[in-house]
RNA sequence: GCCGCCUUAGCUCAGCCGGUAGAGCGGCGCAUUCGUAAUGCGUAGGUCGGGUGUUCGAGUCACCCAGGCGGCACCA
């Protein structure tokens, strides 16, 4: 006999070899119907497996959101048996969840084309009618690699060898089919329901290594209902239209052409934005103890064999060779350049911490596959930093930075992702000991400070493990932005010393730090985050003076002139049109402000402003929107801070 | 760099089974001076990403190259 608990608390005993179904069953058999699977003490078990043990009990249904993940895994294992029957001879490899779906990779000589994926959707549902039952089988480890190496499926056997000793193997059977899976799984394909849709199509490396075989992976999207996944295709097309790539064509920001891929042209409406947003930073990092500098583009062939970028990073540089001979590289970061600085001359104790910022253009040879609008480009600037400093200094330097990046991404309204601890990767300068004790001071620095991360082995920088601080982009992608790195590699190679308190020599800690990350990239983000909408003190035309008739010329000139002298970003728009087609224009293009002029507003010295996104008419003199526009127009750094409340 | 797809006027897109390119928007011109998301009429724009080939004939078929898009790898 086995005891369970329910979710309301009550408790009964049931026989030995009980399933999730007899026990949905005793409780109501319209529960029965609805269950998928049983839920023991937070294991997920089929609904026909014996519960081994007594327990925490739940009968999960459709609408659980265990229920979905396993619904989306099923979608996997039925898409790998459609190709199986259409594709004989492709062999199946692995097929996990990813958000909002799934996908599953396929090794086949042919390439799968796009055409394909209805093919092999139809055959999709046609499984799904067919309602094969699904069960489980517990196989012998050497029996298993025997079976799937005898009907050609080397790399589940080669999955197999991989499953530690004492493991169970386990085989699913649905229907005719069979596939290599820990589980879950629900009763039937049935249960697969209707909600699902093959979305794309890739080539994806075998355990995820470019040294191995590339496998066709499809990617599918699947929900409880067919109306979840309508509402998924219809989130996802609405993400598309906030995608930066098209905005800033709508908004003429930037454009990126053939012979410069990878390289922004930045347009002056575009060029505006990003220099407020530079302004911004530098005021925030002057306030921070920052000190600006400015460090050389390319730099000798030496400087970088000496930092450890000619052997580690080579491949990502810009390299030259002039006519006599020399070698020189584009510098892809301003780490060395700032340590020469450093260097110049005898530092000492009292200067430390010593925190240089540097807005200069980078460049890094990026795959080019990889590249992506504003969010991966070649040709890039950071809002970077490098902090000099003792080792007990590390602590509070990490606390500033994080009080200071939250600072920044709550004035510009982002929201953080996540945040990822990096460690050594495989290819890495400096000994093990120095990562011995950077990852550890790192680490304990971002637990000090009470951050909470992932951790990602092998993913460091190859100076310096380091906090990576992720943004998401409009469809969900996410992109790492700021990041802090503890380096005690490069401050050696580059021999980086000051005079401590004691008269001898030491070597200071480096912490490289950016809160945007590349500034291009942070914009990409940010115009989606925002879908072009910015905030009036962003906006790069913060305000249109639109005309009615041309009565109003000499008016609406002077009401820009006006505010143009308070600061503001203005244009006119006198054209011969009408008011209606002037509003939708600039509506369309995300200016926040248009000021209509009329006769009326001639007369009477005012102005009727009107708000991006709203209807309403606000109609105020010239000087009163002047005041509200500057005050409004105003950085948030710029801003007199709030009036203290009384003490409690 | 790898896999799949895409590449036609400034932009968005039509162009079936190969017979020497179309629309809307935008631009320009004229008329209209019209109160808050598209005023009317007229007009000029392309040789169909680049190249090679098949063919009497290619935007349309084949192959190669480039760029872009979605992934993978790499990475801010």
């Amino acid at each position: 006999m086995i005891d369970l608990i329910f979710p309301d608390g009550s408790k009964r005993s049931y026989e030995a070899g009980a399933t999730g179904r007899t026990v949905a069953a005793s409780i109501s058999p319209s529960l029965e119907k609805r269950a998928l699977l049983a839920k023991l003490d937070g294991q997920l078990f089929d609904l026909d497996r014996p519960l081994p043990r007594g327990g925490a009990i739940q009968i999960v249904t459709r609408d659980a959101p265990e229920a979905l993940e396993v619904i989306r895994h099923d979608t996997a294992h039925v898409l790998a048996e459609a190709v199986q029957e259409l594709f004989p001879g492709t062999q199946v490899t692995i097929g996990p969840n990813v958000e909002d779906g799934f996908y599953y990779d396929f090794a086949r000589d042919e390439p799968f084309s796009l055409d394909d994926l209805p093919v092999i959707e139809k055959r999709m549902r046609e499984i799904v009618a067919r309602d094969e039952k699904i069960t489980r089988e517990e196989w012998d480890r050497d029996a298993a690699i025997k079976h799937f190496r005898d009907i050609g499926e080397a790399y589940k056997a080669e999955i197999i060898e991989g499953i530690p000793a004492g493991e169970p193997i386990t085989v699913y059977r649905q229907g005719e089919w069979k596939d290599l899976c820990r589980g879950p799984h629900l009763p039937s394909t049935r249960h697969v329901g209707q909600g699902f849709k093959l979305t794309k199509l890739a080539g994806a490396y075998w355990r995820g290594d470019h040294r191995n075989a590339q496998l066709q992976r499809i990617y599918g999207t699947a929900w409880a209902s067919e109306a979840d996944l309508e509402a998924h295709l219809k989130r996802i097309e609405e993400a598309e239209r906030r995608d930066h790539r098209k905005l800033g064509a709508a908004m003429d920001l930037f454009h990126i052409q053939e012979e410069g891929k990878g390289m922004v042209f930045w347009h002056p409406k575009g060029w505006t934005l990003y220099r407020t947003l530079v302004d911004y930073m530098r005021r925030r990092e002057a306030e921070a103890g920052y000190l600006e500098v400015k460090t050389p583009q390319i730099l000798d062939r030496s400087l970088w064999e000496r930092s450890g970028h000619w052997e580690k990073f080579h491949s990502d540089m810009f390299v030259c060779e002039t006519d006599e001979g020399e070698t020189l590289a584009v510098k892809p970061m301003n780490c060395p350049g700032h340590i020469q600085l450093f260097n110049h001359g005898q530092r000492s104790y009292r200067e430390l911490p010593l925190r240089f910022a540097e807005f200069e253009g980078l460049h890094r040879y990026e795959g080019s596959g990889g590249l992506h609008g504003l969010l991966r480009v070649r040709g890039l600037a950071q809002d970077d930093g490098h902090i000099f400093c003792r080792e007990d200094q590390i602590e509070s330097e990490t606390r500033d930075f994080l009080k200071l990046l939250n600072r920044v991404y709550a004035d510009l309204g982002v929201e953080l992702h996540s945040v990822k601890l990096a460690l050594r990767p495989e290819l890495r300068a400096g000994t093990d000991e120095m990562w011995d004790m950077t990852e550890a001071m790192l680490e304990r620095a971002a637990r000090a400070v009470g951050l909470e991360f992932d951790i990602l082995p092998g993913e460091g920088g190859f100076y310096a493990p380091k906090l990576e601080f992720h943004l998401k982009d409009a469809i969900g992608r996410t992109w790492q932005c700021g990041t802090l790195q503890l380096d005690m590699v490069m401050p050696e190679r580059l021999d980086a010393t000051y005079i401590g308190e004691d008269g001898q020599k030491h070597r200071p800690v480096m912490l490289h730090r950016a809160i945007f990350g590349s500034i291009e990239r942070f914009l990409g983000v940010l115009i989606e985050h925002h879908a072009g909408a910015f905030p009036l003190w962003l906006a790069p035309v913060q305000a249109v003076v639109a005309t009615i008739t041309s009565d109003a010329d000499d008016y609406a000139f002077a009401a820009a002139a006006a505010m143009r002298k308070a600061g503001l970003r203005v244009e006119t728009d006198l054209r011969n049109e009408k008011v209606g087609y002037k509003v939708r224009e600039h509506s369309l293009a995300k200016v926040p402000v248009i000021a209509v002029v009329g006769k009326r507003e001639a007369e009477e010295g005012k102005v009727a402003l009107r708000r991006l996104g709203s209807a309403a008419q606000q109609i105020v003199s010239l000087d009163e929107a002047v005041r509200t526009l500057v005050e409004e127009a105003t950085p948030p750094d710029l801003r007199p801070a709030p009036t203290p409340s009384p003490a409690a």
